[in-house]
DNA sequence: GCCCGACATGTAATGATATTACATTGCGAA
DNA sequence: TTCGCAATGTAATATCATTACATGTCGGGC
């Protein structure tokens, strides 16, 4: 019974639009300040949607950036290990996932007898377009 | 010219002693409490301190958890990209490095021509004690 | 010896991110 | 209808990080 976009609630429909408009992740404050014409005063009222969201699959938390993205590939919310390129002159974050990646780190977790809830790649740089530039 | 222990100041030098001899990551601000019998007074005095450290490879910021850790491998600063495993329940971290991992990240970068800068990965979950009990 | 520049430090104020606590509302099930 | 649960609203506060400006320290060139 995974979460469709059908069954969010206004907030939380508010701040998914709010991050797949945007053309870079967003803080919560700066999605609280793009929400205020629709009534949002608060932060948790982000903080709340945004955890949701998270829990969906919809949204990605960059942690180097405490900054949000609405996911890339929403449909397919099956790939359990997700890598983020940010370029950090144009803030455009670029999502990907790699098998070997998945399994050498799966290995190590496996060999050390930790049990991984969750894994945070994030790859701080500058993309080709900026490069160039 | 590789700083080494020798160069450290003072205020360098009290940040990075109570790091090592704490039992898992701490935040500045709590570093910033045990280090008020030293004088501290400010929490810049120790950002200031991370920030050279951090350059100088001896101590690790750990984004997930917006807290810093005494590097483990002080004396080889070689290796460029180290993984995190983080016990959520005894707040061990365990530093590691894997260079398949390395290798598909870096071959990624190129094939997008993406300018890697700073790569963090960082693993959440329950270390083997932990998860034992 | 003196002056200067570079860097480390001290201090206050503020900004940015996130959570706790508690009251209220909306809505489906017994 | 009434209960219970999840979502929401609101205020206050906790936590993390930076900006701005003043002061101190030390070594090199004169």
């Amino acid at each position: 019974m995974n979460a469709t976009h059908q069954d969010l609630t206004r907030n939380q429909t508010l701040v998914l639009d709010t991050l797949a408009k945007a053309d870079g992740p967003l803080s919560a404050y700066t999605i609280l300040d793009r929400l205020r014409g629709d009534g949002f005063r608060a932060p948790l009222q982000v903080y709340r949607a945004l955890e949701k969201l998270l829990g969906f699959g919809l949204v990605h938390r960059l942690e180097s950036l405490n900054a949000f993205v609405a996911c890339a590939h929403p449909h397919c919310h099956a790939h359990g290990l997700i890598a983020f390129a940010i370029c950090e002159d144009c803030g455009q974050v670029d999502e990907f996932s790699d098998a070997v990646v998945r399994e050498r780190l799966g290995a190590w977790s496996a060999e050390n007898g930790f049990k991984a809830e969750k894994t945070t790649i994030e790859i701080r740089g500058h993309c080709a377009n900026c490069a160039a530039a």
